[in-house]
DNA sequence: GACGCTATTACGTATTGCGTAGTATTACGT
DNA sequence: ACGTAATACTACGCAATACGTAATAGCGTC
């Protein structure tokens, strides 16, 4: 099971664990379809770090269940993946809640 | 033991398994001191989301394990709780790395 | 004096993170 | 041709986190 509310859960708003690999997931996926492999790699360059295969692909898999991302047609021995609609407005309220909080973080850094 | 790292290990650098409700509660302290439930309902206030008490003290006890934060002379029962410098720093690298992720982030699916 | 808010501790389970090992294919140099 | 490195994943297992629930306790209030 993804998660179960009892209370309200409103869908789109119950971002439920959203961690960090499951972000750079997402946006590597924003503008493409991506392999795992070229996901890495992707990643590797925007945040400096390298995922191992068991987050990597432990990740995807979650993402996958809660259909953020969907496989596309295997190519070779690749496994591509696109962002649903879902996760795309799953990835745009994340980027904004972020930018907010970010954005109060920074403010009161520089009043201190 | 909060960590360990047969390998490098940079100290700083390590910021490890950075989790959410830890990114809140740095951002919580870095303007003034605050106790545990202050926390809770400022992160309220910015997030829209109430951390339950397991979350919170845990991740609070996490961070004093890593020095980030330190503790106050208690007050009647209320624990406080400050900023380090160490956690100041690991605080403004945190923001600094968000803030590129995230831009890049909108750029690509704006762009899609 | 029951109720709600403040504050925290204690526990246990569910999720995630992440390292290691293993498999298999392709590419490249020498 | 052979070894080596890079490409792509799968499978496991343990460590670290998240988070819900229950319990405790003071303080104000109606």
């Amino acid at each position: 099971m993804t998660r179960k509310r009892q209370s309200p859960a409103p869908s789109l708003n119950d971002l439920g664990r959203f961690s960090e690999p499951a972000l750079y997931i997402l946006i590597s996926l924003a503008d493409e379809p991506k392999h795992g492999y070229a996901m890495t790699r992707d990643i590797e360059v925007m945040t400096g770090q390298r995922l191992g295969p068991g987050t990597l692909y432990g990740a995807i898999a979650r993402l996958e269940e809660r259909k953020w991302i969907e496989p596309l047609p295997a190519e070779d021995r690749r496994r591509p993946y696109r962002l649903t609609g879902a996760g795309q407005r799953v990835l745009e309220a994340r980027l904004e809640a972020l930018r907010t909080v970010t954005r109060i973080g920074r403010e009161r850094l520089q009043r201190a």
